[in-house]
DNA sequence: CATTGCCACTTACTTTTCGTAAGCGTTTTC
DNA sequence: GAAAACGCTTACGAAAAGTAAGTGGCAATG
């Protein structure tokens, strides 16, 4: 992984990345819809929720399940490779959300610098 | 952290992001100096090495120990939140190259279609 | 004793990515 | 019959990231 061609990497940055992480902690819940998902991840475009379901449904992490109806409805759901992944994700911003009190402690002794 | 200006956001994408999750991963073997993390972390250049380690240092993940010697010797060391955290993303990271087998697989059916 | 390389960076420039905004066709809601 | 929701895609400007070169001092190589 430390190495620079090894395969592994896009597909972490798919699961780190922004949108990826809040994604699939928000998928944890349950399967959600589209627009669903973008009112959960507050502030995501739907470029950019598009672009990172197409990109997590590659990897084989989310599950995308469109029915041909009208008006189309299409469920994004984890797959099991998925939701072992959006548990270690979760778990990791709660601890960061949880200890933000000695983050924003640092930063200001930082900037007082 | 699902609201849009939650402020442990940018932690988190200090902490997830392409550069600093490798690096916090690198570190906890032990203190590394500026090259050797460089070295380590292949691919990343020195700018964006810089840069990562001035915020996760910022935000209390690293401590920065710069011995004013000639020439300069710089250690990086992850704080105690810092390998809280680093911890996380190292399981993670070795979750998915375990599995990269069925990701690299779901890549293929994905392509195929 | 000049050349090269290491150390820890910073700065200018280019390329890629991201975010914003609009558009698409259909279908239910008021 | 006007407006909004659905799930997207496309164009465009802004922001981030990658590339390359420069800095200044020291150590070892030739």
């Amino acid at each position: 992984m430390f190495a620079k061609a090894c395969p592994s990497r896009p597909t972490l940055e798919h699961v780190t990345g922004r949108w990826g992480s809040l994604t699939m902690s928000a998928l944890l819940d349950g399967p959600l819809r589209f627009n669903e998902l973008r009112r959960r991840v507050d502030g995501v475009s739907e470029k950019m929720l598009s672009q990172t379901l197409h990109a997590l449904e590659r990897d084989g992490l989310v599950h995308r399940d469109a029915q041909p109806t009208n008006p189309p409805r299409v469920d994004y759901t984890l797959t099991p490779l998925g939701r072992d992944t959006a548990e270690r994700l979760l778990a990791l911003i709660q601890m960061l959300e949880a200890r933000m009190p000695e983050v924003l402690a640092a930063q200001q002794a930082y900037d007082a610098r």
